[in-house]
DNA sequence: AAAGTGAGCGAACATCCGTTCGGTGGAGTG
DNA sequence: CACTCCACCGAACGGATGTTCGCTCACTTT
Protein backbone atom coordinates (compact mmCIF):
# COMPACT_ATOMS: atom_id res chain seq x y z
CA UNK A 1 0.00 0.00 0.00
CA UNK A 2 1.15 3.77 -0.82
CA UNK A 3 2.36 5.25 2.39
CA UNK A 4 0.54 8.32 3.88
CA UNK A 5 2.60 11.48 4.36
CA UNK A 6 2.60 13.00 7.16
CA UNK A 7 -0.31 15.81 6.42
CA UNK A 8 -2.43 13.32 5.38
CA UNK A 9 -1.98 11.13 7.96
CA UNK A 10 -2.64 14.30 10.12
CA UNK A 11 -5.46 14.94 8.32
CA UNK A 12 -7.16 11.31 8.51
CA UNK A 13 -6.40 11.41 12.19
CA UNK A 14 -8.40 14.79 12.54
CA UNK A 15 -11.20 13.74 10.91
CA UNK A 16 -11.30 10.45 13.30
CA UNK A 17 -11.51 12.73 16.22
CA UNK A 18 -14.26 15.06 14.65
CA UNK A 19 -16.17 12.43 14.10
CA UNK A 20 -15.67 11.21 17.59
CA UNK A 21 -16.45 14.74 19.39
CA UNK A 22 -19.19 15.95 17.62
CA UNK A 23 -21.84 14.15 15.25
CA UNK A 24 -20.87 15.84 11.92
CA UNK A 25 -17.47 15.40 9.80
CA UNK A 26 -15.61 18.78 9.41
CA UNK A 27 -15.36 21.36 6.59
CA UNK A 28 -12.09 21.80 5.14
CA UNK A 29 -11.84 24.99 6.73
CA UNK A 30 -11.94 23.04 10.20
CA UNK A 31 -9.59 20.65 8.83
CA UNK A 32 -7.16 23.58 7.53
CA UNK A 33 -7.37 24.69 11.06
CA UNK A 34 -7.31 21.85 13.40
CA UNK A 35 -3.75 20.59 11.36
CA UNK A 36 -2.76 24.02 11.07
CA UNK A 37 -2.54 23.65 7.01
CA UNK A 38 -1.96 27.09 5.28
CA UNK A 39 -4.77 26.61 2.54
CA UNK A 40 -7.92 25.09 1.83
CA UNK A 41 -6.93 23.88 -1.09
CA UNK A 42 -4.04 21.97 0.31
CA UNK A 43 -6.70 20.33 1.95
CA UNK A 44 -8.74 19.47 -0.99
CA UNK A 45 -5.42 18.48 -2.82
CA UNK A 46 -4.73 15.84 -0.01
CA UNK A 47 -8.48 15.02 0.52
CA UNK A 48 -8.42 13.97 -3.25
CA UNK A 49 -5.04 11.68 -2.52
CA UNK A 50 -7.02 10.02 0.38
CA UNK A 51 -9.91 9.52 -1.88
CA UNK A 52 -7.45 8.03 -4.52
CA UNK A 53 -6.31 5.39 -2.25
CA UNK A 54 -9.44 4.62 -0.74
CA UNK A 55 -9.53 5.80 2.66
CA UNK A 56 -12.30 8.20 2.67
CA UNK A 57 -15.00 8.88 0.40
CA UNK A 58 -16.32 12.45 -0.59
CA UNK A 59 -19.95 13.42 -1.47
CA UNK A 60 -19.45 15.78 -3.58
CA UNK A 61 -22.04 18.77 -4.00
CA UNK A 62 -22.42 18.53 -0.31
CA UNK A 63 -20.66 20.28 2.37
CA UNK A 64 -18.76 18.71 5.07
CA UNK A 65 -19.84 14.97 2.20
CA UNK A 66 -17.17 13.03 3.90
CA UNK A 67 -17.19 9.50 5.17
CA UNK A 68 -14.05 7.64 6.72
CA UNK A 69 -14.20 4.36 5.11
CA UNK A 70 -12.48 1.02 6.25
CA UNK A 71 -13.57 1.79 9.82
CA UNK A 72 -15.70 -0.88 10.99
CA UNK A 73 -16.19 1.08 14.45
CA UNK A 74 -17.98 3.71 12.82
CA UNK A 75 -19.80 1.86 10.89
CA UNK A 76 -21.63 -0.83 13.86
CA UNK A 77 -24.69 -0.11 15.02
CA UNK A 78 -25.10 0.49 18.59
CA UNK A 79 -28.13 0.00 20.61
CA UNK A 80 -29.32 0.94 23.77
CA UNK A 81 -30.68 -2.09 25.92
CA UNK A 82 -32.83 -1.26 28.67
CA UNK A 83 -31.72 -2.82 31.83
CA UNK A 84 -34.97 -3.47 33.57
CA UNK A 85 -34.06 -4.54 36.67
CA UNK A 86 -32.17 -7.48 38.76
CA UNK A 87 -32.50 -11.16 38.56
CA UNK A 88 -31.90 -13.38 41.59
CA UNK A 89 -33.46 -16.21 43.51
CA UNK A 90 -37.23 -15.96 44.90
CA UNK A 91 -38.02 -13.40 42.63
CA UNK A 92 -39.70 -13.46 38.67
CA UNK A 93 -38.09 -11.18 35.95
CA UNK A 94 -39.80 -7.72 35.91
CA UNK A 95 -42.19 -7.65 32.51
CA UNK A 96 -40.77 -6.18 29.79
CA UNK A 97 -42.63 -2.57 29.88
CA UNK A 98 -45.71 -3.01 27.18
CA UNK A 99 -45.12 0.25 25.15
CA UNK A 100 -41.52 0.24 23.46
CA UNK A 101 -40.61 3.65 23.32
CA UNK A 102 -40.32 3.93 27.13
CA UNK A 103 -37.58 6.14 27.72
CA UNK A 104 -38.20 6.31 30.81
CA UNK A 105 -35.59 3.93 31.76
CA UNK A 106 -32.88 5.34 32.64
CA UNK A 107 -30.29 2.11 33.26
CA UNK A 108 -28.99 1.06 29.67
CA UNK A 109 -26.59 -0.52 28.27
CA UNK A 110 -25.45 0.55 25.57
CA UNK A 111 -23.64 -2.27 23.12
CA UNK A 112 -23.13 -3.21 19.69
CA UNK A 113 -25.27 -5.19 17.58
CA UNK A 114 -22.91 -8.17 17.94
CA UNK A 115 -23.54 -8.48 21.69
CA UNK A 116 -27.17 -9.11 20.81
CA UNK A 117 -27.11 -10.71 17.14
CA UNK A 118 -29.24 -8.09 15.96
CA UNK A 119 -32.11 -9.16 18.11
CA UNK A 120 -35.42 -7.14 18.59
CA UNK A 121 -36.73 -6.24 21.64
CA UNK A 122 -33.81 -7.21 23.77
CA UNK A 123 -34.18 -6.04 27.22
CA UNK A 124 -31.19 -7.22 30.08
CA UNK A 125 -30.97 -7.97 33.39
CA UNK A 126 -28.56 -7.73 36.49
CA UNK A 127 -27.59 -11.29 37.79
CA UNK A 128 -27.57 -10.83 41.83
CA UNK A 129 -26.57 -13.75 43.96
CA UNK A 130 -24.76 -16.69 43.13
CA UNK A 131 -28.09 -18.61 42.40
CA UNK A 132 -27.31 -19.24 39.09
CA UNK A 133 -23.80 -20.64 39.01
CA UNK A 134 -24.46 -23.73 38.48
CA UNK A 135 -25.14 -22.00 34.53
CA UNK A 136 -21.90 -20.16 34.79
CA UNK A 137 -24.27 -17.04 35.21
CA UNK A 138 -22.35 -14.94 38.42
CA UNK A 139 -22.95 -12.25 40.24
CA UNK A 140 -22.98 -9.07 39.11
CA UNK A 141 -23.09 -10.41 35.73
CA UNK A 142 -25.61 -8.67 33.05
CA UNK A 143 -27.34 -11.23 30.89
CA UNK A 144 -29.38 -9.77 27.52
CA UNK A 145 -32.73 -11.62 26.70
CA UNK A 146 -35.49 -11.62 23.81
CA UNK A 147 -38.98 -11.51 25.19
CA UNK A 148 -40.35 -15.35 24.54
CA UNK A 149 -43.72 -17.07 26.25
CA UNK A 150 -42.36 -20.94 24.43
CA UNK A 151 -39.15 -22.47 23.97
CA UNK A 152 -37.83 -25.11 21.62
CA UNK A 153 -35.62 -28.12 22.68
CA UNK A 154 -32.29 -26.85 23.67
CA UNK A 155 -32.99 -23.26 23.64
CA UNK A 156 -31.41 -21.47 26.89
CA UNK A 157 -34.06 -19.74 28.21
CA UNK A 158 -35.16 -17.94 31.60
CA UNK A 159 -37.53 -19.91 33.51
CA UNK A 160 -39.79 -19.31 36.53
CA UNK A 161 -39.66 -22.27 38.83
CA UNK A 162 -43.56 -21.99 40.66
CA UNK A 163 -42.27 -24.57 43.37
CA UNK A 164 -38.91 -22.82 44.30
CA UNK A 165 -39.91 -19.27 43.91
CA UNK A 166 -37.15 -18.95 41.79
CA UNK A 167 -35.66 -17.78 38.28
CA UNK A 168 -33.10 -19.64 36.63
CA UNK A 169 -31.24 -19.90 33.91
CA UNK A 170 -31.44 -23.26 31.63
CA UNK A 171 -31.48 -24.88 28.65
CA UNK A 172 -34.81 -26.72 27.77
CA UNK A 173 -36.07 -29.61 27.10
CA UNK A 174 -39.69 -30.81 27.01
CA UNK A 175 -39.88 -34.92 28.17
CA UNK A 176 -43.57 -36.05 27.65
CA UNK A 177 -45.51 -33.36 30.16
CA UNK A 178 -42.21 -33.44 32.26
CA UNK A 179 -39.73 -30.78 31.73
CA UNK A 180 -35.80 -31.19 31.30
CA UNK A 181 -33.84 -28.14 32.45
CA UNK A 182 -29.74 -28.54 31.73
CA UNK A 183 -27.46 -26.83 33.07
CA UNK A 184 -24.98 -24.87 31.26
CA UNK A 185 -22.09 -26.51 33.35
CA UNK A 186 -22.32 -30.40 31.94
CA UNK A 187 -21.19 -31.71 34.95
CA UNK A 188 -23.53 -30.68 36.96
CA UNK A 189 -27.46 -32.36 36.89
CA UNK A 190 -30.26 -31.40 35.42
CA UNK A 191 -33.72 -30.67 36.94
CA UNK A 192 -37.05 -32.71 36.37
CA UNK A 193 -39.90 -30.91 36.77
CA UNK A 194 -43.90 -30.76 35.42
CA UNK A 195 -44.42 -28.55 32.47
CA UNK A 196 -46.92 -26.64 34.27
CA UNK A 197 -44.24 -25.94 37.51
CA UNK A 198 -41.95 -23.73 34.93
CA UNK A 199 -43.05 -20.42 33.42
CA UNK A 200 -40.86 -19.39 30.32
CA UNK A 201 -40.02 -15.24 31.01
CA UNK A 202 -37.41 -15.04 28.27
CA UNK A 203 -34.45 -16.25 25.84
CA UNK A 204 -31.05 -16.22 26.55
CA UNK A 205 -29.62 -14.16 23.90
CA UNK A 206 -25.96 -13.25 25.80
CA UNK A 207 -24.12 -12.28 28.47
CA UNK A 208 -21.51 -10.02 29.99
CA UNK A 209 -19.63 -9.91 32.93
CA UNK A 210 -17.89 -6.96 33.78
CA UNK A 211 -14.66 -6.03 35.63
CA UNK A 212 -16.11 -5.80 39.17
CA UNK B 1 -43.70 16.36 27.79
CA UNK B 2 -45.28 18.87 25.22
CA UNK B 3 -46.36 16.34 22.10
CA UNK B 4 -44.54 16.30 18.62
CA UNK B 5 -46.33 17.71 15.74
CA UNK B 6 -46.46 15.51 12.89
CA UNK B 7 -44.05 17.20 11.08
CA UNK B 8 -41.96 17.36 13.54
CA UNK B 9 -41.79 13.74 14.58
CA UNK B 10 -41.39 13.17 10.71
CA UNK B 11 -38.43 15.06 10.78
CA UNK B 12 -36.69 13.40 13.70
CA UNK B 13 -37.71 9.98 12.35
CA UNK B 14 -36.01 11.61 9.06
CA UNK B 15 -32.84 12.99 10.93
CA UNK B 16 -32.09 9.09 12.65
CA UNK B 17 -32.05 7.40 9.35
CA UNK B 18 -30.24 9.79 7.65
CA UNK B 19 -27.81 9.89 10.09
CA UNK B 20 -27.37 6.02 10.14
CA UNK B 21 -27.20 5.57 6.41
CA UNK B 22 -24.74 8.46 5.50
CA UNK B 23 -22.00 9.49 8.09
CA UNK B 24 -23.38 13.34 8.20
CA UNK B 25 -26.31 15.04 9.10
CA UNK B 26 -28.69 16.31 6.66
CA UNK B 27 -28.83 19.64 5.18
CA UNK B 28 -32.27 22.23 6.06
CA UNK B 29 -32.77 21.37 2.28
CA UNK B 30 -32.44 17.80 2.57
CA UNK B 31 -34.86 17.47 5.36
CA UNK B 32 -37.15 19.69 3.40
CA UNK B 33 -36.75 17.16 0.55
CA UNK B 34 -36.94 13.95 2.36
CA UNK B 35 -40.24 15.16 4.53
CA UNK B 36 -41.73 17.25 1.27
CA UNK B 37 -42.07 19.86 3.09
CA UNK B 38 -42.71 23.13 1.20
CA UNK B 39 -40.25 25.64 2.33
CA UNK B 40 -37.14 25.85 4.05
CA UNK B 41 -38.38 28.39 6.89
CA UNK B 42 -40.88 25.35 7.64
CA UNK B 43 -38.26 23.08 8.09
CA UNK B 44 -36.20 25.96 10.45
CA UNK B 45 -38.86 26.84 12.44
CA UNK B 46 -39.69 23.01 13.50
CA UNK B 47 -36.37 22.65 14.15
CA UNK B 48 -36.31 25.45 16.75
CA UNK B 49 -39.28 23.93 18.28
CA UNK B 50 -37.35 20.49 18.49
CA UNK B 51 -34.27 22.38 19.69
CA UNK B 52 -36.34 24.05 22.75
CA UNK B 53 -37.57 20.69 23.68
CA UNK B 54 -34.15 19.27 23.87
CA UNK B 55 -34.11 16.50 21.46
CA UNK B 56 -31.43 17.85 19.29
CA UNK B 57 -28.90 20.57 19.22
CA UNK B 58 -28.00 22.48 16.38
CA UNK B 59 -25.04 24.11 15.99
CA UNK B 60 -25.45 27.88 14.70
CA UNK B 61 -22.47 29.19 12.05
CA UNK B 62 -22.11 25.65 10.81
CA UNK B 63 -23.87 23.83 7.64
CA UNK B 64 -25.49 20.51 8.99
CA UNK B 65 -24.57 21.11 12.77
CA UNK B 66 -27.44 19.26 13.91
CA UNK B 67 -26.98 16.41 16.97
CA UNK B 68 -30.02 14.31 17.56
CA UNK B 69 -29.68 14.17 21.68
CA UNK B 70 -31.20 11.99 24.25
CA UNK B 71 -29.44 9.03 22.05
CA UNK B 72 -26.43 7.83 24.04
CA UNK B 73 -26.38 5.10 21.84
CA UNK B 74 -24.76 7.73 19.17
CA UNK B 75 -22.64 9.52 21.90
CA UNK B 76 -20.93 5.60 22.70
CA UNK B 77 -17.50 5.32 21.77
CA UNK B 78 -16.60 2.17 20.06
CA UNK B 79 -13.47 0.04 19.67
CA UNK B 80 -12.76 -2.65 17.59
CA UNK B 81 -10.83 -5.04 19.69
CA UNK B 82 -8.71 -7.54 17.89
CA UNK B 83 -9.26 -10.95 18.72
CA UNK B 84 -5.40 -12.51 19.01
CA UNK B 85 -6.47 -15.84 18.82
CA UNK B 86 -8.03 -18.83 21.09
CA UNK B 87 -7.28 -19.86 25.16
CA UNK B 88 -7.40 -23.15 25.58
CA UNK B 89 -5.45 -25.61 28.56
CA UNK B 90 -2.17 -26.57 26.68
CA UNK B 91 -1.54 -23.42 25.20
CA UNK B 92 0.01 -19.77 26.34
CA UNK B 93 -1.58 -16.72 25.31
CA UNK B 94 -0.55 -15.35 21.90
CA UNK B 95 1.34 -12.83 22.95
CA UNK B 96 -0.32 -8.67 22.34
CA UNK B 97 1.74 -8.00 18.87
CA UNK B 98 4.22 -5.05 20.01
CA UNK B 99 3.23 -2.95 17.32
CA UNK B 100 -0.19 -1.82 18.10
CA UNK B 101 -1.07 -0.21 14.73
CA UNK B 102 -1.34 -3.83 13.12
CA UNK B 103 -4.67 -3.68 11.09
CA UNK B 104 -3.75 -7.38 9.71
CA UNK B 105 -5.68 -8.60 12.73
CA UNK B 106 -9.12 -9.39 10.34
CA UNK B 107 -10.51 -10.59 13.39
CA UNK B 108 -12.05 -8.10 15.87
CA UNK B 109 -15.06 -7.60 18.16
CA UNK B 110 -16.57 -3.99 17.95
CA UNK B 111 -17.77 -3.12 21.29
CA UNK B 112 -18.40 -0.47 23.47
CA UNK B 113 -15.99 1.33 25.67
CA UNK B 114 -18.77 0.26 28.49
CA UNK B 115 -17.29 -2.87 27.85
CA UNK B 116 -13.55 -2.49 28.46
CA UNK B 117 -14.37 0.21 30.89
CA UNK B 118 -11.82 2.49 28.60
CA UNK B 119 -8.90 0.83 28.99
CA UNK B 120 -6.33 0.71 26.53
CA UNK B 121 -4.63 -2.06 24.88
CA UNK B 122 -7.13 -4.41 25.50
CA UNK B 123 -7.49 -7.40 23.22
CA UNK B 124 -9.79 -10.24 23.07
CA UNK B 125 -9.41 -14.57 23.35
CA UNK B 126 -11.55 -16.83 22.38
CA UNK B 127 -12.39 -19.57 24.78
CA UNK B 128 -11.63 -23.23 23.61
CA UNK B 129 -12.92 -25.78 25.60
CA UNK B 130 -14.22 -26.14 29.06
CA UNK B 131 -10.73 -26.08 30.71
CA UNK B 132 -12.07 -23.42 32.72
CA UNK B 133 -15.62 -23.88 33.61
CA UNK B 134 -14.63 -23.45 37.45
CA UNK B 135 -13.99 -19.74 36.76
CA UNK B 136 -17.65 -19.67 35.18
CA UNK B 137 -16.05 -19.17 31.79
CA UNK B 138 -17.49 -21.80 29.15
CA UNK B 139 -16.34 -22.85 25.79
CA UNK B 140 -16.96 -20.31 23.02
CA UNK B 141 -16.79 -17.41 25.82
CA UNK B 142 -14.81 -14.29 24.41
CA UNK B 143 -12.63 -12.66 27.12
CA UNK B 144 -11.08 -9.12 27.35
CA UNK B 145 -7.37 -8.96 28.90
CA UNK B 146 -5.41 -5.99 29.28
CA UNK B 147 -1.52 -6.40 29.10
CA UNK B 148 -0.15 -7.24 32.51
CA UNK B 149 3.36 -8.58 33.68
CA UNK B 150 2.36 -8.16 37.14
CA UNK B 151 -0.83 -8.48 39.46
CA UNK B 152 -2.02 -6.90 42.58
CA UNK B 153 -3.37 -9.24 45.11
CA UNK B 154 -7.34 -9.79 44.51
CA UNK B 155 -6.56 -9.20 40.69
CA UNK B 156 -8.69 -11.41 38.25
CA UNK B 157 -5.53 -12.59 36.22
CA UNK B 158 -4.54 -15.10 33.31
CA UNK B 159 -1.80 -17.08 34.37
CA UNK B 160 0.27 -19.55 32.85
CA UNK B 161 0.73 -22.87 34.81
CA UNK B 162 3.83 -24.27 33.63
CA UNK B 163 4.55 -27.54 35.34
CA UNK B 164 0.64 -27.84 34.10
CA UNK B 165 1.34 -26.46 30.97
CA UNK B 166 -2.15 -24.40 31.23
CA UNK B 167 -3.54 -21.34 31.32
CA UNK B 168 -6.60 -20.63 33.49
CA UNK B 169 -8.49 -17.57 34.87
CA UNK B 170 -8.26 -17.07 38.63
CA UNK B 171 -8.10 -14.57 41.01
CA UNK B 172 -4.14 -13.80 42.51
CA UNK B 173 -3.26 -13.86 45.90
CA UNK B 174 0.77 -13.90 46.94
CA UNK B 175 1.12 -15.40 50.29
CA UNK B 176 5.00 -15.79 50.88
CA UNK B 177 6.73 -17.73 48.76
CA UNK B 178 3.53 -19.22 47.44
CA UNK B 179 0.73 -18.26 45.25
CA UNK B 180 -3.09 -18.58 45.83
CA UNK B 181 -5.13 -18.95 42.96
CA UNK B 182 -9.14 -18.64 43.55
CA UNK B 183 -11.78 -19.97 41.70
CA UNK B 184 -14.68 -17.48 40.51
CA UNK B 185 -16.67 -20.07 41.69
CA UNK B 186 -16.66 -19.53 45.35
CA UNK B 187 -17.56 -23.89 46.34
CA UNK B 188 -14.58 -24.78 44.05
CA UNK B 189 -11.18 -25.74 45.90
CA UNK B 190 -8.22 -22.66 44.79
CA UNK B 191 -4.63 -24.10 43.57
CA UNK B 192 -1.97 -23.12 45.62
CA UNK B 193 1.70 -23.33 43.82
CA UNK B 194 4.90 -21.63 44.07
CA UNK B 195 5.46 -18.03 42.65
CA UNK B 196 7.99 -19.08 39.93
CA UNK B 197 5.82 -21.40 38.13
CA UNK B 198 2.85 -19.49 37.66
CA UNK B 199 3.87 -16.79 34.76
CA UNK B 200 1.07 -13.65 34.47
CA UNK B 201 -0.29 -13.40 31.31
CA UNK B 202 -2.89 -10.42 31.21
CA UNK B 203 -5.57 -9.02 33.53
CA UNK B 204 -9.42 -9.36 33.55
CA UNK B 205 -11.13 -7.12 31.79
CA UNK B 206 -14.73 -8.53 31.32
CA UNK B 207 -16.19 -11.44 29.29
CA UNK B 208 -19.17 -12.07 26.78
CA UNK B 209 -20.80 -14.86 26.35
CA UNK B 210 -23.03 -15.28 22.86
CA UNK B 211 -25.95 -16.70 21.62
CA UNK B 212 -24.90 -20.18 20.49
C1' DA C 1 20.69 22.71 -17.88
C1' DA C 2 15.97 21.68 -19.10
C1' DA C 3 11.93 19.35 -18.17
C1' DG C 4 8.92 16.98 -15.10
C1' DT C 5 6.64 16.05 -10.74
C1' DG C 6 4.65 16.33 -6.25
C1' DA C 7 3.35 19.46 -2.71
C1' DG C 8 2.01 23.74 -1.33
C1' DC C 9 0.12 28.63 -1.62
C1' DG C 10 -3.41 32.48 -1.83
C1' DA C 11 -7.11 34.50 -4.10
C1' DA C 12 -11.34 34.35 -6.44
C1' DC C 13 -15.64 32.20 -7.71
C1' DA C 14 -19.96 29.75 -7.65
C1' DT C 15 -22.79 27.15 -4.88
C1' DC C 16 -24.63 25.49 -0.84
C1' DC C 17 -27.00 26.50 3.11
C1' DG C 18 -28.93 28.73 7.36
C1' DT C 19 -31.51 32.53 8.47
C1' DT C 20 -34.59 36.40 8.10
C1' DC C 21 -38.67 38.80 6.75
C1' DG C 22 -43.15 40.07 5.19
C1' DG C 23 -47.19 37.83 4.47
C1' DT C 24 -51.33 34.20 4.56
C1' DG C 25 -54.89 31.47 6.67
C1' DG C 26 -57.15 28.89 10.19
C1' DA C 27 -58.34 28.10 15.19
C1' DG C 28 -59.39 29.93 19.41
C1' DT C 29 -61.08 33.83 22.43
C1' DG C 30 -63.08 38.06 24.20
C1' DC D 1 -65.88 41.29 14.63
C1' DA D 2 -61.22 42.28 16.32
C1' DC D 3 -57.40 40.23 18.19
C1' DT D 4 -53.94 36.81 19.09
C1' DC D 5 -51.44 32.69 18.30
C1' DC D 6 -49.60 29.09 15.65
C1' DA D 7 -48.08 26.82 11.58
C1' DC D 8 -46.82 27.67 7.19
C1' DC D 9 -45.18 29.87 2.77
C1' DG D 10 -41.86 31.91 -0.72
C1' DA D 11 -38.28 34.89 -1.66
C1' DA D 12 -34.13 36.98 -0.74
C1' DC D 13 -29.80 37.93 1.83
C1' DG D 14 -25.36 36.87 3.29
C1' DG D 15 -22.17 33.91 5.27
C1' DA D 16 -20.16 29.22 4.86
C1' DT D 17 -18.01 26.04 2.00
C1' DG D 18 -16.02 23.25 -1.92
C1' DT D 19 -13.53 23.97 -6.00
C1' DT D 20 -10.63 26.02 -9.42
C1' DC D 21 -6.71 28.55 -11.17
C1' DG D 22 -2.28 30.45 -11.74
C1' DC D 23 1.82 30.52 -9.37
C1' DT D 24 6.09 29.07 -6.47
C1' DC D 25 9.46 25.88 -4.54
C1' DA D 26 12.12 21.68 -3.84
C1' DC D 27 13.52 17.60 -5.74
C1' DT D 28 14.21 14.17 -9.35
C1' DT D 29 14.75 12.66 -14.14
C1' DT D 30 16.44 13.15 -18.78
Amino acid sequence: MSQLSGKQADILDFLKEFLQEKDYPPSIRDIQEGCRISSTSVVDYNLRKLEEKGLIRRDREVSRGIEVLGNKARRAKIIDVPILGSIAAGQPIPVPSSDRFNNDVEDTVTVTEDMIRGRQNVFALRVKGTSMIDDLIDDGDIVFLEPAQAAQDGDRVAVWLKDRGEVTLKRYYLEGNRVRLQPANSTMQPIYTSADNVEIQGRFISSFRPFD
